[in-house]
Parts: C-alpha cells; structure tokens; sequence
DNA sequence: TCATTTTTGCAATACGTCTATCATTTTACT
DNA sequence: AGTAAAATGATAGACGTATTGCAAAAATGA
C-alpha cells in the first residue's frame, strides 16, 4: 500500500497490448481477440487494477438523472419522506446527482401514468415511484422500460408492471411482527384483536392483515373481532372505532394496518374510565404516533424506515444506470419503537454516506 | 436541468474575475480582497455551481485511507462485523478508498496502544476502534489527534479518549427497550427477571443493565433476580445458569445483556420439564441466536446492526478527512428480531450507497 | 509621489479515463 | 497467394479541478 494505484496503462503494458486494446477489454467494446482479453484480465488481477471512477464519471461527464413520484396530500409519513429526499439530493449534489421530488394526486392512476410517460421524454436515467394499481400505470411502466428508462417501485409494489425492484417492507412479515407481539402481551391469557385497515384492497393492508392472522393463529386463546375499514381517515377511523369499542367490550388489542392514527387514539381516549386500555401496535413513527407513545396512550409503533428506502432507491438506480449487478435487495426491516427507544428527534434521522 | 452544469470557470467569469480568484476564494488560501470575494460567492449562488467531486478528487489523486481495528477471537458478532466489513472494503475500491481491517487481541490495551502507535505513521486518514479502557490507549489517541488521524470508537466507547465520535447503540436503550418488552410479556403478571452479563466492569453490559432496571421500575409486580457474571463464556453462562434455574424457581424472564447465549439456550433446555419456559431476551442476531428463535426455545434478540455502524464509520471518517462538517451522529436503534421478521440469511445485509 | 505590500491575472501541467480516428498488422477464407 | 475481415496500435483532445510560479496591477502608507 505505498505510492500509488495502478492504472490502465499500467495494465496495458504488463499484458504487453496497447491502452486502446486494454481499454477494448475493460469497456467491452468487442473486437478483441481472446488472446488478447485473456492477457488483460490476468494483468488487471495480477497488479489489483480498479477503474477509477472519479476519472471515469469526469470524462463522461456523467450525471445521473432521477425522478421520485410521491402522492400529495397532507400525509405526514410522506411529508417525512419527502424531506429525507429534500436532503438526500443537496448531498448528492456534488456527485453530479439531478434528483428531482414530483407530487402527483394520490391514487389517481391516469394522472400518474401520464406523468411517467413525460418523464420517458426528460432525459431521465431512473425513476421511482410509488405504486398504484391500474392498466394504464402498467402501460406507462412498460413504454418506461422501452425508453431504457429503469423503474422501481417504493413503499408500496404493483403488480404486473415491469419494474426493476421493490424498495420498501415486506408487510406480511410486518403484520406477522405485529402478530407476534399482540400474542406476547397477552402471556397466554385470551383476548379479542380489532384490526383496523384503509381498505380492503389496498395490497399493503391486507398484506399485513394477513401476516396477522397467521401468527395469531399460534394463540388460540386469541380471537379476530371484524375489521374496520378506516379509509386512513381520522374522522372515519374514530368514528367506527368509538362504535367497535362499544359493542364489544371484550377488545384487548388493536393493529392498525393503515392510517387515521390521531382518530384512533381519540377513540382510544374516549372509552369508559373503568375499562383497561387494549394493547395498542399502529405503522409509522410521526408527530402524533410518537406522542402517543410518549405518554402511553399504545404501546408500540412500526415503521418502514423511510431513509433506509431513500439510499436503497439511489444506490439500486445508480447501479442500473452504471450496467452493474444491482444489489439483492431484500425487504427493508421495520424498525419496532416503544416508549423506552424514541429516537431523539420526531423522526429518526439515519446517516447516508 | 438541460445541458450541463456551471464550471468554476463560469463562476469566475460571472463575477468579473480570473479563475485564479476564483479558486482562492472557494478552497479559501487565503489573499483575496473581500470585494472579490464576495462577488465570486455571489455568482456561485447565481449559477448554482457546485463543486465537482470527481474531478476534485482526480486532480488531488486523493486516496482515503481509514483503519478499523477489531479484537481477534471467534466471537460470532466481530466474524460478522469482519465480513461486512471486507465486502465494505470491496465495494468501495473504486472510489479510492484504502480501508484495511487489523486485529489486536481483545482486552489488551497495552498491544491496542503500540498498535494505534504504529498506525500514526501509516500515513492513514482516519481510525475506528472497538473501545477498550486504559490511559495507554488514551494517550495513544493522543498521539494520533496530534498526527492529525481522526479517530472514532466503534460499538463500545471509551471515556476518557481524545475521539471524534462514537458510533454505535445506546446502551442504556437497549437494555430499556429489553425492559420494555419484558414487563409487556408479564402482561401485568407479577414476575422474576434473571439478568446476564459478561462482567460488570464491561461498560456497554453495565449499561444494558441499568437501563433494565430504570424500565422494570415501572412494573412494581416484577422482581429482580441477582445478576449473573458470565464471563461472556458459553461454558460459564451455561453452569451459572443451572444453578440460579435451579436455586430459583419463580424465574420468569431472562435478559443477556452479554454473549455466551449458547450456554444460556443449553441451560435452559436442561431445565425441569414441568417448569415453563421464562421470557428470553438477547443480544446479537448470529447463527445459534437466530436458531434459538426459530425453534422457539428464546422470544427475542436485539441486533446492534454491524452494517450501519459500517456505513457511519465511513461516511464519518470521509467527511472528517474532507474537513466537512460531519454528520450528526445519532445513536444507532437496535433492531428487534422475533421468530417472525428474521431476515432470510443468516445475519440481515443492508445496502450501501 | 514613490516605495511597499496586497491582490489579481495568466499560463501551464497534472490527474486517469473516455472517445474517436486512422494506419497498420494479423487472421481467416477462398 | 490473394483478398477481405478482424484485431491492434498510436495518438490526441476532452472532462473540471488543483496547484504553482511569476508578472502585472491595484491598494496602501509615508
């Protein structure tokens, strides 16, 4: 480890072949004899030459190009996102990195597809999107991928459409977590859970119902009351839950697959003084879950780490454009908060290098 | 966001003066009249110019060199953080960087010092190293401040040292969180928490501890059982811990905030048959503690995710060589694995950027 | 005003790779 | 052997920044 890395020319005349014949090889530009490439590869790995990239983006004057498709709205776990991007593209920069946040209606496929179809005209190396449903999406995906435009899905997958990864939870595994935990509160004892969901057709939601279901199925003494579909509304989310609490007083636990968490600890807030709190796991570490934890209102929050997804979904679409091997990726773990591991600020703020 | 981006060049020729100027003003030598000064600052805020890393780094054939020292020894968790550590090292060759792995034996601080010694003449950027007490060491990383090596302590800190950071999990959270989960299993039960550790004179143990017993403070209806010295040895936990099962039947959770969890799970399948199993809680997601959780003999493990702590050190130890400000260091968050959310490979591997 | 100091401009070289062109050599095939 | 095709060599300019030495200009002070 002394003075200096090798460099191409290096290799060139340790393989006893002209740069531009070593540079045919390592660039496979074809047109090389197997000798020849033979003799190359042997003198990169014999001297441990890497390309350097520095020197390789600079003379290409490389720039990536990425776009993230969010759904607007007042959302606070996108409202978070968002600002993790915000920060994430002046960090990048410097590394000649063009990371544009556009907003789209949420759960308006025709918009969206629209919108990628603008995107295939921009000059656009990847783009991430959050899925939705719809012919039309799928559509717009595919002419995406004809224009050499790389795809991934974040948070939320779709189905047919042809894209590159998914960036974002498993939520069968985060529903089973949830699971699991419910059946750990109770030590054996019987209870009643109430699930509580968006809607029914939400993928992510039922997902996680489902992930639910199949651990509870460990703890027989544990029964299903009927899910609420909450809409991720607060007002409908209070609501329903004011008349679940009500008519069945025998619910000890509650899962909240989606959204509407502020109705749901209001509902929570309202019942009879005399009855014990059920044991409350909801999604997603913002302003009001976390105060909600704080002052012991439920008992645990799961979140999907939306930071973690934001430096997968660059390094995944720089590896793309850059023609590398993109790393496996597995499902992003979620983070599981109680009380006692609040990260110091409303969310928790991870390091990207 | 057409074509290409402004150039320092284009900055200096928008405020009216030489490159020369320019490139005095924005790596600051120093020598520029504040006139000038400012209109170069002003026209870098107009063009939106932002430096080019590549071609800085070409230019200045800047190479980071960064050491990590781990103490040897077979411990599963330090043979992951050695793994993640070398595909780390592979993956970012190309971008110069020379990250080289040492390892001193564990607990010796006097070897631990002469190493760091040597390593102030390496000609390195900066230094990680597993935290171990000793004025040795802390006038080891004396020296090296001197030398201008930035140093960071890695998964255990140390008290008095001249470090820049330490990164890794808090402690005293982790062993809350541990709390936490315990009272939620005892469901309002009253209870009998045995707690393990590897010496008392450990920091990071005495910590996980004591954030324990803050937590369990809360559940009145749970006792705490006299901590055992393990020695963080499979055979010592394992012999202890027959005897406090067996001098101790009322038993009801276990918290190691130590290794030597091999022991531990042969112990407690040695226990009576008619006695239930207590509520286990341990440290560190490896093969024998994932297998444990799988075959349901223990109910939870908390992971201090080795590839973060990676991840900070590298983007730290850069952006202290590149005089950036560094980023702020949170604590990590432990993950919490139960049989239902283990990743699918023996330990979980994140993703880079 | 003159001497001195400070500030600025100019020019050149280097970093390692990419890209392209054109001439030359080697190989393959009839 | 002769021709066509394939492979190779040589070379040069570009990318944007860092770095330096030296000359020229401007500001400062007496």
């Amino acid at each position: 480890m002394d003075g200096k890395l090798p460099t191409l020319t290096d290799v060139a005349r340790r393989a006893g072949v002209s740069y531009a014949t070593a540079d045919r090889v390592v660039n496979g530009r074809g047109r090389v004899a197997e000798k020849s490439s033979r003799r190359v590869l042997e003198a990169i790995e014999a001297l441990g030459y890497v390309r350097n990239v520095a020197a390789a983006n600079l003379a290409q004057q490389r720039i990536y190009r990425f776009a993230v498709i969010l759904p607007d709205g007042q959302n606070a776990f996108f409202a978070r996102m968002r600002a993790i991007l915000a920060e994430t593209r002046d960090r990048l920069l410097p590394e000649r990195f063009d990371l544009r946040v556009d907003t789209v209606p949420a759960f308006d496929s025709a918009t969206l597809a629209s919108h990628l179809d603008g995107l295939a005209d921009a000059d656009i190396d990847g783009v991430a999107v959050v899925g939705t449903e719809g012919p039309e999406v799928a559509a717009a995906a595919e002419r995406l991928a004809g224009a050499g435009v790389h795809l991934l899905t974040l948070v939320s997958d779709m189905t047919a459409a042809d894209r590159a990864a998914y960036v974002g939870i498993d939520n069968v595994v985060a529903g089973r977590t949830a699971g699991r935990m419910i059946l750990m509160a109770h030590a054996g004892r019987p209870g009643r859970v109430l699930p509580v969901l968006g809607a029914l057709s939400a993928r992510d939601h039922a997902d996680r119902l489902s992930g639910l279901r199949a651990v509870l199925a460990d703890g027989p003494q544990l029964s299903l009351a009927p899910e609420i579909e909450g809409r991720d509304s607060s007002e409908i989310v209070e609501r329903k839950m004011r008349d679940a609490l009500t008519a069945d007083p025998t619910i000890t636990a509650i899962y909240n697959a989606g959204a509407g968490n502020a109705g749901l600890v209001r509902a929570l807030a309202a019942r009879p003084a005399d009855r014990p709190r059920p044991f409350v796991v909801l999604h997603e570490l913002v302003a009001h879950t976390r105060a909600a934890l704080e002052t012991g209102q439920i008992d645990m929050v799961l979140d999907q780490r939306p930071e973690e997804a934001v430096r997968r979904v660059v390094a995944t679409l720089r590896a793309l454009a850059d023609r590398r091997p993109a790393e496996k990726l597995e499902p992003i773990l979620p983070t599981i908060f109680v009380k006692d591991n609040l990260p110091p600020q409303p969310g928790p703020a991870d390091t990207g290098d």
